[in-house]
DNA sequence: GCTATATTCAACACATCGGTTGATCAAGGA
DNA sequence: TCCTTGATCAACCGATGTGTTGAATATAGC
């Protein structure tokens, strides 16, 4: 799954609050409604409701219906999105120093060759 | 590299910017100045130093010192610690959904058999 | 229909964020 | 020493985020 800037900014400001990523953790083990989520919570339902919103904006969850409950599920393949982009510039990181250091061991052999000349 | 909850908030409010996030690529094809790093943007040189500022309070990089320049460096090990948090919780939905599918499965194959019986 | 429960909407307070301008600091070069 | 360049600090502004309370909506169950 590939995602536009929008959807990066929705997703990793979803993930810089404590509070959402305890809910992504409880929802990781299985589907929950707002009053689960709430549960661990000393704040209002409103505000946990409101937090929900946001990671569905995100696209992290979605939605189901059972009666008057709305349970939330997790989606995998938009966490996996979120660490694609960032494995992509953590990989040629890792890449770019390990030529730094090839580099630099091919120069200290060059040097104490020239030295023992 | 295990991190904390505020390192969570820093690390993830800190890739909710498309501008941190373009910082983030370029700085992985290697080093670069406040300077270099503002050169795509049009915004002042200070938005950048901020900018620059909450990436380095995040650990996602770090700065050296050449004369009056500071140069930024990305920090691969940080970035891998944000996918790894990411990751336990992905994976662990995965298994799940996986465990339900061979479930239902299970109950389909039963049901057949008892239809054939 | 009535009431209880689950959830959401609306309006507000307060803090933080991301940008600006103007001043300041630190290192290099003539 | 003086001037330039790279970078940062400080104060301010408007927008956004996170919480509250109180009212509204929708479904379940009697």
């Amino acid at each position: 799954m590939t995602v536009d800037d929008d959807q990066l900014d929705r997703s990793f400001a979803a993930l810089a609050d404590p509070v959402r990523r305890a809910m992504i953790a409880r929802l990781s083990r299985g589907p929950a409604t707002v009053n689960e989520l709430a549960e661990p919570f000393p704040i209002t339902k409103q505000a946990v409701s409101r937090h929900i919103q946001v990671l569905e904006a995100a696209g992290l969850i979605t939605r189901s219906r059972d009666g008057q409950r709305r349970p939330c599920h997790l989606v995998p393949a938009a966490l996996e999105a979120l660490t694609s982009w960032i494995d992509e510039y953590r990989l040629e990181t890792e890449r770019r120093f390990r030529r730094m250091e090839a580099l630099l061991r091919g120069a200290r052999e060059q040097e104490q060759k020239e030295q023992t000349k």
